[in-house]
DNA sequence: CACCATTGGATAGTGTCACTATCCATGCTT
DNA sequence: AAGCATGGATAGTGACACTATCCAATGGTG
């Protein structure tokens, strides 16, 4: 199919593909001849890919762009891939340089939060995942502005979310289809699920909020 | 003490903080002379708030005005004003106007997981949440690129967040403070608890996947 | 074969948003 | 009285995700 087929089907205005095939999210299409191209579903598909990421997950084109290159990295094996791919998915907001201060409390609570769970392998290390980082400034956070997260607050998300991920990764193995599918599988899963989770705590808490306090 | 002071304790900018007060997320200080004024510990309390919105949570100054509003609302009571507060938190990215259509499918599948949690009280009313519109959304987006989000796929994730809900209020409640520091409380842990949900999260698949997959 | 709309690559522009730099009249400090 | 700090107003900045315009080459049509 032609560029403007690609934009149609997609609901992605043309110049925005364009963009994309600047930007090197999307794969150029196959050359007829020196002014027209030719895409393929696969190219719908990665488009859609695309949009998930970027609307619905807030990825930046970048972070977009690291992820995709990790799913066509054909250099690496399946669980590498994966890993790559999960790994360069944004790790949060960068903190700032005034935050970024003396996170030291914060990363030794993550530290015995982790060694309560069983999870990770002692202290930080260059292949401890992205989302250590993430939680440390989180904590951090929390704790500037005197709210409570001690381990024993956190730990009952910890176990809830350690027992989702069971689900998580079944439901990736259930998707099936081929390698490539599953690992873009994981990756679509991570990011779109995010807002489900969200969406999900906030029903719940007005649920327990009117539980609690009735009316409404 | 000082514009400045203010600044320097809580590490934001002073043009920063002008920009604050200018856009009403701030009230304005005691004014002492015509051209200074003197603010207290309570302007600390909201600067640090402000940015907690902002820069962990996400939140735009536009909504993060909104929110403060609610909490500042002296013609609500206690229950309404945390109500209000959270239903002004952003509902999620905005819509598109092209995915926005037909999300009918979502919204049926929603309501009936809605249906079978107990939650909420059948199809969407006025006094629907909107995080209803943020679990819709977030459906429609997995539905359109045909990733799996059956109800039975969605249900143990909002049986384990209802569960988590109970927590978060237990965290608010004992809080205790004020009225007013009670209610300010549900909304900054709303807002900063979801950083460390989603981190727990990549954590957790990332423990989940090395038990399945082994290596790392 | 002549004509014109379409295609797609390149370039530069737009709108939004969260700040941030500058100016300046005032007034506190010493 | 000198000189610097304060804080209000105004305009500017940089990042980002597009988006509008131009244009040469092409494909379909009469």
């Amino acid at each position: 199919m032609r560029l403007s087929e690609l934009s149609r089907r997609s609901g992605v205005a043309t110049a925005t593909v364009k963009f994309y095939l600047r930007e090197g999210l999307l794969p150029p299409g196959r050359r007829i001849t020196a002014t027209q191209a030719e895409y393929g579903e696969e190219h719908l598909r990665r488009l859609r890919l695309v949009r998930a990421l970027i609307q619905v997950g807030g990825v930046s084109v970048a972070a977009a762009r690291e992820v995709l290159a990790a799913l066509d990295d054909d250099s690496l094996d399946h669980n590498e891939r994966l890993g790559t791919a999960v790994w360069s998915l944004p790790h949060g907001r960068p903190a700032g340089p005034d935050e970024a201060a003396d996170p030291a409390t914060a990363r030794r609570r993550a530290d015995r939060l982790l060694e309560l769970l069983g999870w990770g392998y002692g202290p930080a290390t260059e292949t401890t995942p992205p989302a250590y980082g993430m939680l440390v400034t989180a904590i951090a956070a929390l704790e500037r502005l005197g709210y409570p997260c001690t381990v024993e607050d956190l730990e009952p998300y910890a176990r809830a979310l350690g027992r989702l991920a069971e689900h998580d990764l079944d439901l990736v193995e259930r998707y099936g289809g081929t390698p490539d599918e599953q690992v873009e599988a994981a990756v679509a899963l991570t990011v779109l699920y995010e807002p489900v989770l969200l969406a999900l705590r906030r029903l719940a808490e007005a649920e327990e909020s009117r539980r609690r306090f009735g009316s409404h």
